[in-house]
DNA sequence: CCATTATTGATATTGACTATCAATATACTC
DNA sequence: GAGTATATTGATAGTCAATATCAATAATGG
């Protein structure tokens, strides 16, 4: 039997006393649908489309059950923020082109270890990290 | 011959055909007597101390010059935009105790080495980083 | 000194996000 | 199911950092 995104949210919502209602399955459906980076606004037109009733502070609100429930991630390239999927996605970093903005994901084991030796060095407890590159791709390059 | 902060601010200014004033120069200054990453209001008090006629457009302005110039780096800690100092300051990544907020400043070369690697792998030209480590510094375990 | 153009400070505006609140939906108990 | 307690909702007002506007002023190059 497989555990969903669906599932992992609905007991994150029981686990906390709060309620699993037809907007906070629309707006996690809706951003499942989604690939790579999304927009706040984005999101808020997909969900607008599937159901024009949902307000701009649901959207919001339940975004960030989604991060606290471990299903979504927060970032912010070039001041602008996006919602990215978190769960059964690999750990992965960020390459960003200053130019086209494209971003590739990447992982590179060796980086890791090196952040682990250096939070022992200074005597702290990792949770988590954030590494991007910024430099410009191939295409923006010619 | 020394060649400081002032002197690449003004060539950074005759440069692009921009000005150096009085509160340029008040900013500047006191910019640099501040020790590692500043908040803006706080630079704002301090600026006023020195001369309670700037005003805070003037600072945002200056501060958005300063990293143009290659002075100063903006970074956003837990929602929090402060400055940090850049020229002849060595480049460094960041620890930062997610309980306390305290950050240590660190760098280390294979990372940087291993950055590039990735970067080559998929036809990036590096410009710059960002590595942020999140965890628990050694008094907030306790 | 003059003309040109950048700069300034006060303040209005923006834009992303959050708080408020009355109406409503959900979950629990019996 | 009915009833009750409590979470949720959408609309909208509010917040806050940062930016745009603009008339007055200051710096620059002749």
């Amino acid at each position: 039997m497989m555990i969903d995104e669906f599932d992992i949210f609905k007991d994150f919502l029981k686990q906390h006393s709060l309620r699993w209602t037809p907007q906070r399955k629309s707006i996690l459906k809706v951003f499942l649908e989604q690939k790579g980076h999304v927009p706040i606004d984005d999101l808020h037109k997909k969900i607008h489309a599937e159901d024009p009733t949902i307000g701009i502070a649901t959207l919001y609100r339940t975004m960030k059950l989604l991060m606290d429930a471990g299903l979504a991630e927060m970032h912010t390239f070039n001041e602008k923020t996006t919602y990215e999927r978190l769960y059964k996605v690999r750990h992965h970093d960020h390459l960003i082109c200053k130019v086209c903005g494209k971003t590739v994901e990447f992982e590179h084991p060796l980086i890791e270890k090196y952040q682990l030796e250096v939070c022992e060095l200074y005597g702290f407890a990792l949770k988590s990290h954030r590494m991007e590159l910024f430099g410009v791709c191939n295409e923006c390059q010619k």
